[in-house]
DNA sequence: AAAAAACTATTATAGTTTATTTAGTTTTGG
DNA sequence: CCAAAACTAAATAAACTATAATAGTTTTTT
């Protein structure tokens, strides 16, 4: 249990940098420092590592979003979290490595990515519309739509072709893209708490 | 110069929609009811007929976007305006005929395509500051990093991978993209105007 | 005078073969 | 027992060739 824990870790370092086709079984196995046959041991094939890296890492991912959930009091204040936490989470995964598997892999894109998506956007809609009941979101919109906008708007903010973080500094995307993005669902009570937050966050 | 004309004219329409390679010179010609033959005479090289149906149709958006910029008289309207247009005009353009100028057309792309979309950011820069003089924007944004986020999310809105139209009619698209980018860098006062307008809208 | 058709030279594409890489297995050695 | 190295079979990629498409030209016809 020990081992196998240690070689997913490690798949997922590499895979989720790299990309799966670039990372060879042995360069997997000397970065780990055992030898292929220990990981062929504990897995029959490169495919089941993918798929538990995989799964481990939406699984983490969904951890936090439950850790922020409860650390956030309010859903102005989930939703800012979220979004933070987006956009690094898309940064940390090379886009060669989601093209594999849509590619390559369309077992595991059907079955694990795809349901993790719209996982995702099921609980973004699910926020806004606790937002609108807190009346802090604007109670007019077609939440389904503005939900895929600013989901959308997030994989652009993680591109790094489009905003490098050498030059984009993620302070510099919160404060003028995630701010813009949330602001845009507020109603005039949420612009009211934002605003409130925002230079509270500039004080402290 | 009247059959000049009308080549650049029938070129731009076959381009835009079904992109360069897969138009031929021969489907050109037909199309137009000429002969290959009398293009020949008026343009030296398919390259010709392309840089020049590429310029007219950013004259045109520019003239378009001019027009706009007459009939709005707050920064606020012009802006909304030039949202809406900008992602009309993306639509009309096939995504492979720009994938197409970049990867077959370097030359192209770089002298034209670049130099225009500069000019977009450039302009949009121009009105978002207008607006904060106005004081119908926020004056605490980089605007230079809010454009290019807005720009961004605009080909997002255009993409019929992601909102197809025939799902996510433009007027839906508008309620709820635009106005949630619009109203996200509007100040107080911009957000109360942006509300009296679109109310109005709906009392005629 | 211009369209239609025929033509050619060039380029892109599809198909094939060859070479390389790598997943997975087996063997060796500490 | 496990790492390291050697091995094989299968998949990938590279190189090449034959074929088809098409830009641009020339000739014929209306």
């Amino acid at each position: 249990m020990e081992v196998k824990e240690r070689i997913i870790e490690g798949a997922a370092q590499l895979f989720l940098r790299e990309g799966v086709r670039k990372v060879t079984m042995d360069q997997l196995a000397s970065s780990l420092g055992i030898s292929k046959r220990t990981i062929y041991e504990v897995f029959s094939n490169k495919d089941e590592i993918l798929k538990e890296t995989i799964l481990r890492h939406i699984n983490q991912q969904r951890l936090q979003t439950e850790r922020l959930s409860q650390e956030s009091e309010t859903a102005l204040h989930f939703f800012v979290s979220i979004l933070n936490q987006g956009i690094e989470n898309l940064k940390a995964v090379n886009p060669q490595f989601v093209n594999e598997l849509r590619v390559y892999y369309p077992s595991i894109w059907s079955s694990i990515i795809c349901t993790s998506q719209d996982y995702n956007i099921f609980q973004t809609i699910k926020i806004i519309q606790r937002g609108i009941i807190e009346g802090v979101f604007r109670d007019d919109m077609d939440v389904t739509v503005v939900s895929k906008f600013i989901i959308e708007s997030l994989s652009i903010l993680a591109n790094q072709d489009i905003f490098p973080t050498h030059i984009y500094a993620p302070a510099k995307l919160y404060r003028d893209s995630i701010i813009t993005l949330v602001r845009g669902i507020c109603s005039v009570k949420g612009i009211q708490m934002l605003e409130n937050e925002l230079n509270s966050r500039i004080n402290n």
